[in-house]
DNA sequence: GCAGTAAAACTAATGCTATTAGTTAAAAAG
DNA sequence: CTTTTTAACTAATAGCATTAGTTTTACTGC
């Protein structure tokens, strides 16, 4: 009776991505995604692992939006006009898709080679971007791991509304991030003195 | 039949807290909590407000013991010095108690005066112990907002297994907290020469 | 000490969820 | 045109949260 509805893994991830951004990563149902690509839930299963796998999909798919938005940001620039860029390139991307974003803040398991990828990815451009500061190998991963650090925390806690006061968010990012950035000119001074 | 459990909503919490602590947050359900204390799960109802009250519990103990954590690390220091006390200690927490670490990170909620209360005595605790730096109004916030920024989300990627590459993760919190420090130093010599 | 009341447990029932098994029909392959 | 694979379906199960209504326990006032 019900003619083939034509579905495929990336259809239903796009469904379960606009559910998520729409009404909250927790209304990520099978049955939820079911409905809205007018089909039932147990055939969700022909494109997609369960539940569990529908999750990890959805964290791959982010992971790679992301990168690619970094990556486009940073082409063409380095040092701090470059870490500005994909700081805010990662801001803006995480309030466009809210939900998508923060799917991919769940552990990765150790097959999940789309994500690993995208992970691999972003670290390079953010790494490239630091280049410029002429940080050594050790010094240059803490960097990189703070960095990200600096603009996740700052983003997380945006979207869990934890900014309760009234000076402007904006302003603050802007802030934090110099403030990091500038403070890493000073280690990779330390270090070069040190050195020589 | 059944003699009372001699339940309280503390009771209830700490159980839950364990069960968060143990299996991940997302163990948490009434029927686990309910058969770790002893009882069915529709007894829980006498003494919190179902499954999202539950949550909301968790949250504000959390937040509550993060507050106490953070108040005793700082006292008696301040400047560098009492930030990365602060760091240290917050990281500790969350890494000794994940689940319920994780349970603070959602959104609360306008009438949630238990976490609102220890939100605003952490935001004094990091206000106070950058008080050296010497910054102003505005620029104070930001700060602030910052610093918990490094360290949130620093923390938030280690537990999320985000760190994959072999280098000192301790290593790295240290320099990234120190980075963002010298940067606050460099913000602060900046306004007062841009001033006087 | 006892009667009455409030609180805390229970059972039963409902509806939503994911998931599995088995079936049917449509599309693709030969 | 036949065969096979694939994608949908229905039916059924089990776990979850939640509500309603009931019973029993412990406390409170006399």
């Amino acid at each position: 009776m019900p003619p083939r509805a034509g579905l495929s893994e990336a259809a239903v991830l796009d469904a379960a991505a606009a559910i998520a951004d729409e009404a909250g990563l927790e209304a990520v149902t099978l049955a939820a995604v079911a409905q809205r690509v007018g089909v039932r839930a147990p055939s969700l299963y022909n494109h997609v692992d369960g539940l569990e796998g529908l999750r990890r999909g959805l964290a791959a798919l982010g992971s790679e939006e992301m990168a690619a938005r970094l990556t486009r940001a940073a082409v063409g620039r380095s040092g701090d006009d470059a870490c500005l860029a994909i700081a805010h390139a990662y801001r803006a991307y995480a309030k466009e898709r809210p939900g998508l974003y923060q799917s991919t803040l769940r552990a990765p398991g150790a097959a999940d080679t789309r994500r690993i990828a995208a992970a691999q990815a972003t670290l390079q451009v953010i790494g490239a971007a630091l280049g410029p500061f002429g940080l050594h190998d050790d010094d240059l991963v803490h960097a990189i791991r703070g960095l990200r650090s600096v603009i996740h925390g700052f983003v997380s806690q945006e979207l869990a509304g934890s900014f309760g006061m009234p000076q402007s968010i904006e302003a603050s990012f802007e802030f934090s991030v110099r403030a990091y950035l500038q403070g890493l000119e000073g280690a990779s001074q330390r270090r070069r003195t040190q050195t020589s």
